[in-house]
DNA sequence: CACTTGACGTCTT
DNA sequence: TAAGACGCCAAGT
């Protein structure tokens, strides 16, 4: 993807508070790019680790962590709950509890 | 040009 | 509610 893309996805991803999530879909198309769910993915996923960006707050849009399974979904599940971030049981995030922004995650 | 590959999402069973 | 099929779209081969 473009500059412009990956400038207004970090935007939104900036915009999530501590201690909320949100999903690769939604951020998608509060950058202006719907259906780009995908893509938002492959961003954070190249995004380096030294960015500082807050990355693990985006989570599918079912609540579940991106990749279960490998170091880097237990990783990311350690920086929520650090976040104050409950996981319910089976590993899912209540999104209509965490999810930003609230009104899309109704 | 045809086909595959994703930190994904929606609809049907 | 859970699991599968299908859809999506840019990039890579």
């Amino acid at each position: 993807m473009d500059a412009a893309f990956e400038r207004a996805v970090l935007a939104q991803l900036l915009a999530i508070p501590p201690g909320r999530v949100s999903s690769y879909g939604v951020l998608a198309a509060l950058a202006g790019y719907p259906r780009h769910a995908r893509h938002v993915g492959k961003l954070l996923a190249s995004a380096p680790e030294g960015a500082g960006w807050p990355w693990f707050r985006v989570v599918s849009g079912s609540g579940h962590i991106a990749r279960p399974g490998t170091p880097q979904a237990d990783y990311q599940r350690l920086l929520l709950e650090e976040d104050g971030i409950e996981l319910g049981r089976n590993g899912r995030i209540d999104l209509r509890r965490y999810g930003w922004p609230a009104d899309f995650m109704r």
